[in-house]
DNA sequence: TTGTACGCGTTATCAA
DNA sequence: TTGATAACGCGTACAA
């Protein structure tokens, strides 16, 4: 355990009231400028409030007032360039109404994401938005949360229909777009580098490729819907496999299921003195940072993370403010981004 | 003004004791696993807690304690990768010591940043880490908040020797060190592309390219310094201004305050038609995530951005717990990470 | 081992 | 227009 240790000991409502010879009612309505308090004394209590260095305690106001102005924010990997876009999106708004909010970055271990909610809960936070890292279908800890908690809404990795809203962008419809574009150029052997399959965004994703195929009646080989997580170590390793595929039966493209994999797959291809999209084609799903800066420009779906940090701000916020907030589950329209990597230009 | 709304009642203390008929205090001392307590009390009240879904509130807990574990996080642009990576490190720590963090993005605005000094202080977080926006040299604002306000440690942005601890990173050598880096290879026309003046990282910077330019019996020009910010953008339109300068003394080489602007002046070298590094070379300051991966890649300094999270919340940590913490400014060592943007491969 | 009284800083409510 | 009192949920200090 901690030590503990007064901070600079601030002042307080009272201390100003005693200085003054009034009530610490009369200072507290001065100083959150209520009508009934008479100029003259408003002024005097204003200046030597301020001479005092007096500050507002929140922690006091919110303990009365139920209400501590503080969102619970968690995301799964801080370092995955989508996420401190939707951040800067989310402090965009909260900062224009007032409300702080708790950064959790859970680095994709559920248990660590039920340990914050439990944090935040005790916090006493307004409300929660959550991109999960819960990877099975066991939703019984949202339900209880969502049942007994503080508004929740889910963005990005959403857990659907169990009672919250959800901000996502049209996941399926852009995994087809995308994968359609690359069988309208030609390609028919497209495989897959599929995140875990019980995450929402992985499930639409990998529907989308296979919608698309389905479509142009293009057969899809079990080998090549590879598992990949998320991040650049799984991409590269899922991309080695395929690559060992024999020759006949091995992907000309591949539909990643993020840019980050992307990238790792680049690396296991250029490894093997491949090239891009000569040798096999790739496609992203993000329009990271990175995506157009690499010396074969990657195509991919971009993702307005900003516009989804907003919006789901702002539906948690909404939810938080009115009763009647309706759930919602919101997808934002994604666009394609056209480059070179899927040899399409 | 906001609607007020109950969030979903939670349960006290005191209704956990009134369901088992006993006082409040017994319930306390069960629940925060006090010696002083019969197992057989404990056991019942525990389990009635978790029945009726008993949450601490550490708002309560807060106003008595005078202690919240939370820190406040104040970061410029949370869209320059250095960031995520610092919160990162700054999260790592805060996990595993049971703080959480309140995050700022100032967006670079001064005045942001103040009213969040302000409403950090008034949720009474222990303390409060800054990389600072400020970019004149009116320090008045700092020194009265250090003097009344609670434990504040600087990291990246600094602001020096007026009362708290500093975590940055060794500026002025590595820029030396750079700089000195293609002077062996030939460069003497050097420019400089330098953030505002008055913050410690572009002084020092531009000192450390000074330094090396006159180790070298190279003259500066006063053209060849231009202030770019810290972004993209700045660096495209400063790059720009060096271009146009006659041909004997455009300058063949540059030192970028940052990679963002070291990207932003490569786009505006390529919409020249020039090709880097044989028209120009350049060099940053970051090791961006986009460093490697350009067609061009990026010859840079290696900031260990996790390690400064971590030393400055470890310091700002320690600082709190303990009387007797020592003021310190602690510079981290960066690495040079040669690449082929300097021609020097 | 358990309980009572009080205070943390603030505001709502009612009285003056 | 101002003041006194109680309450928010919890823990410290003391008493039983």
């Amino acid at each position: 355990m901690a030590k503990k240790k007064k901070t600079g000991s601030n002042v307080t409502l009272k201390e100003v009231a005693k200085a003054l010879d009034v009530s610490t009612m009369t200072v507290s309505r001065a100083i959150n400028n209520r009508s009934n308090v008479k100029t003259q004394t408003r002024k005097r209590i204003l200046k030597k409030a301020s001479e005092l260095g007096y500050t507002p305690n929140h922690v006091a106001k919110s303990l009365v007032s139920s209400k501590t102005y503080t969102l619970g924010v968690i995301i799964p990997k801080i370092s995955h360039a989508f996420f401190p876009e939707v951040v800067r999106g989310i402090e965009e708004i909260t900062f224009q109404k007032n409300y702080q909010i708790l950064l959790v970055n859970t680095t994709e271990d559920f248990d660590r994401e039920k340990k914050a909610i439990e944090t935040l809960r005790s916090k006493r936070v307004d409300g929660i938005l959550v991109s999960s890292s819960l990877v099975t279908d066991d939703y019984s800890f949202y339900k209880q949360v969502i049942r007994t908690g503080p508004p929740l809404v889910f963005f990005d990795r959403c857990i659907e229909d169990i009672g919250a809203s959800c901000i996502s962008v049209n996941d399926t419809t852009a995994a087809k777009q995308i994968t359609k574009h690359l069988i309208s150029h030609g390609y028919s052997k497209i495989a897959h580098l599929s995140g875990p399959p019980r995450v929402t965004i992985g499930k639409k994703r990998l529907e989308g490729y296979l919608k698309a195929m389905k479509t142009a009646k293009h057969p899809v080989r079990d080998e090549w819907i590879v598992e990949s997580g998320f991040h650049e170590g799984g991409g590269y390793e899922a991309m080695k496999k395929l690559l060992m595929l024999p020759g006949e039966i091995r992907p000309r493209a591949v539909v990643s299921i993020n840019d980050p994999v992307a990238f790792g797959a680049i690396d296991a291809i250029w490894e093997q003195g491949l090239s891009i999209p000569h040798d096999v084609a790739i496609v992203g799903f993000t329009n990271d940072i990175r995506a157009g800066m690499i010396s074969c420009p990657l195509t991919t779906v971009h993702q307005p993370a900003y516009e989804v940090g907003k919006k789901a701000v702002n539906k948690l916020i909404n939810t938080i403010e009115s009763d009647d907030e309706p759930l919602e589950n919101i997808e934002i329209i994604t666009s394609l981004k056209i480059r070179s990597s899927c040899g399409c230009m």
